[in-house]
DNA sequence: CGAGTAGAGGGTAACCTCTACTCGGTGCGTTACT
């Protein structure tokens, strides 16, 4: 029993270990919580203090910290900065070390001279990898970048649906899950895949008062280019332009290049080294323009980017503020535009398109029923592939078609479907997410389209509520913004002249509008007659955004759902 | 879904139009070769 109060320690470490005189407000109380051995989920963006609130209780608690992390490049960087602190040697496992290098890394934890283990999803996904990390009995698991579990583990990167069982498997010391960006379905979908159990949860820092919003229709591919490039020559570098695809990369920077502007492309087809030679160029100021996929982004901690214009849709508004939030990070004013065409949803519809093999799926459902068995018994049983199962599994697993008991052992329980209805149940399951992802592309068309206030629709995205307009976006400087008369104007002003750098854009003209009608309150469930039920998110003037179950983001207006009675709280 | 391209067709020169077709993002790991 440990008669120093948790705070005094925490503080302590903080100073002793990584020479922290204070912690950031909001992160004692997470950290505290893990201490407690309570799971966490932090939602804070990047440069925002994640990363210590499992560092610092992880100096306190027996055994290793294991640390999930999904790229080996950002990894290294997480390492490097914590061996120059004196918190205890990080270490890692991957396919970039050699079995002697990884036997020494095991050595190291086990001996306590190493603290922390990066490794990925993969590996832990390899059953003699996971037996030896059980064996450290490590004290907390961090789950860092962990939106992938959402994004990625469906169609992507299988293993990180898994990730609840190999925890499990690991002892299930606490979970500290942590992203940059989350709206609550993510943060559900996070939930569920680690198997959280009332998880702490601090979400802050969504709302970034010094970036200013702004989104341009243009009605061809020509014209777009001629309203980006317009834009850039009036930028400070640096600034990044986000591109749909790596054709469209290559273009962008050398018709850049072209008109003088020093651009440089970067997208996943490039060659290792290639790759890390620009990105190291635009980190160290050399490159003033990167003109990227969404391959660019996740440990892209730079301070000083200006600006970071997009030429197309991205797919959701949760990628969306991870991409505009690598600007301006040292809290100077940055700038995020939006250049897009209806047309550019077609592409992402195209991305959230596709489907499992209804006939593997059947193949598999059906090898389980002969008994219990391992992953790889299962590979030889059925005939697939080891990957090609991990992401038919958890489809399977969602429909009680597996169940994943003790040592990752797989049977299909007593009552399980018959292999064909299973399948049938795990097509109409994937169907479900593809639903929820194309949703989210209409939100973020929505955000794009919209008249209204920017900043508080994608506050009200990841469900928060702001009353007042934001006034740094262009539909708030250029009077659109429709204000509530609830909402006093001194209120409004008192926030700019808070704020210390001068505002980007003059205050909005406010014009009053008739209290808008809100039959159902925020957060509040409701049951549409075709749609099920669903939680409202936000109004927006007279429409009412829902969050569906089963069909994702829609939205309606007020006056008809009341005159219809297409929705009743439940 | 839509942007871009190759090839056919029209009708006899250089080029336009239409149709059919392809391609499109994110990374771990392993393996077979220099």
């Amino acid at each position: 029993m440990n008669l120093v109060p948790a705070p005094t320690r925490l503080r302590r470490a903080a100073r002793r270990d990584f020479g922290w005189e204070t912690l950031r407000p909001g992160q004692l109380p997470p950290m505290r919580a893990l201490l407690k051995q309570r799971d966490v989920l932090v939602v804070l963006p990047t440069g925002g203090g994640k990363s210590a609130i499992y560092q610092v209780p992880a100096t306190l608690i027996n055994g290793p910290a294991i640390v999930i992390s999904p790229l080996l490049a950002l990894q290294q960087d997480q390492i490097a900065g914590l061996n120059r602190r004196r918190a205890g040697q990080a270490v890692r496992i991957s396919s970039a070390e050699t079995p002697a290098q990884q036997r020494k890394a095991l050595e190291a934890l086990q001996a306590g001279t190493a603290r922390f283990l990066f490794i990925t999803p993969e590996q832990l996904g390899n059953p003699e990898r996971l037996a030896e990390v059980r064996a450290l009995r490590p004290g907390l698991v961090a789950v860092d970048e962990a939106h992938c579990v959402s994004a990625w583990g469906y169609d992507f990167r299988p293993d990180y649906l898994q990730l609840g069982h190999l925890i499990r498997e690991l002892g299930r010391p606490p979970i500290v899950a942590l992203t940059a960006t989350a709206s609550p379905p993510v943060r559900a979908d996070i939930s569920a895949a680690l198997g959280l159990r009332d998880p702490f949860v601090l979400v802050a820092g969504l709302d970034r008062a010094n970036l200013e919003l702004g989104a341009v229709h243009c009605t061809s591919e020509e014209q777009r280019w001629q309203r980006l490039f317009a834009q850039i020559q009036q930028e400070q570098n640096p600034g990044i332009v986000y591109s749909p695809t790596r054709a469209i990369a290559e273009q962008y920077a050398q018709r850049l290049v072209e008109k003088g502007i020093p651009a440089v492309a970067f997208h996943a087809g490039l060659a290792a080294g290639e790759r890390s030679r620009r990105y190291e160029d635009f980190m160290a100021d050399r490159t003033p323009v990167m003109v990227a996929t969404s391959a660019f982004g996740m440990g892209v901690d730079k301070p000083n980017i200006r600006w970071v214009h997009h030429v197309a849709l991205p797919d959701s508004p949760d990628s969306y503020l991870q991409e505009i939030g690598r600007a301006g990070r040292d809290g100077s004013p940055a700038r995020t535009i939006l250049f897009f065409r209806p047309e550019d949803v077609a592409l992402q519809r195209f991305f959230a398109t596709g489907a499992p093999d209804a006939k593997e799926l059947t193949q598999l459902a059906a090898a389980l029923r002969e008994g219990p068995t391992t992953r790889t018994g299962l590979a030889t049983r059925s005939g697939l592939a080891a990957r090609r199962i991990t992401s038919l599994l958890s489809l399977l697993e969602q429909v009680g078609a597996v169940e994943v008991g003790a040592g990752n052992k797989l049977t299909a329980p007593r009552y399980a479907p018959a292999p064909a209805e299973a399948a049938r149940l795990a097509l109409a399951q994937f169907e479900r997410h593809q639903t929820l992802r194309r949703s989210r592309i209409d939100m973020m068309r929505q955000y794009a389209e919209s008249a209204n206030c920017r900043g508080r629709s994608l506050l009200a995205y990841f469900g928060e509520q702001a009353e007042q307009p934001c006034g740094h976006c262009d539909n708030c400087a250029n009077g659109s913004v429709v204000v509530d008369p609830v909402v006093p104007r001194l209120k409004w002003y008192h926030r700019i002249l808070r704020r210390k750098s001068t505002p980007l854009v003059p205050a909005p003209e406010i014009r009053k509008t008739e209290d808008h009608d809100r039959p159902f309150p925020v957060s509040s469930e409701v049951r549409h007659t075709a749609w099920g039920t669903g939680t409202v998110m936000a109004y927006e003037q007279d429409r009412v955004v829902v969050l569906f179950e089963q069909v994702g983001y829609k939205t309606l207006s007020v006056p008809i759902v009341k005159k219809s009675k297409l929705l009743e709280p439940v």
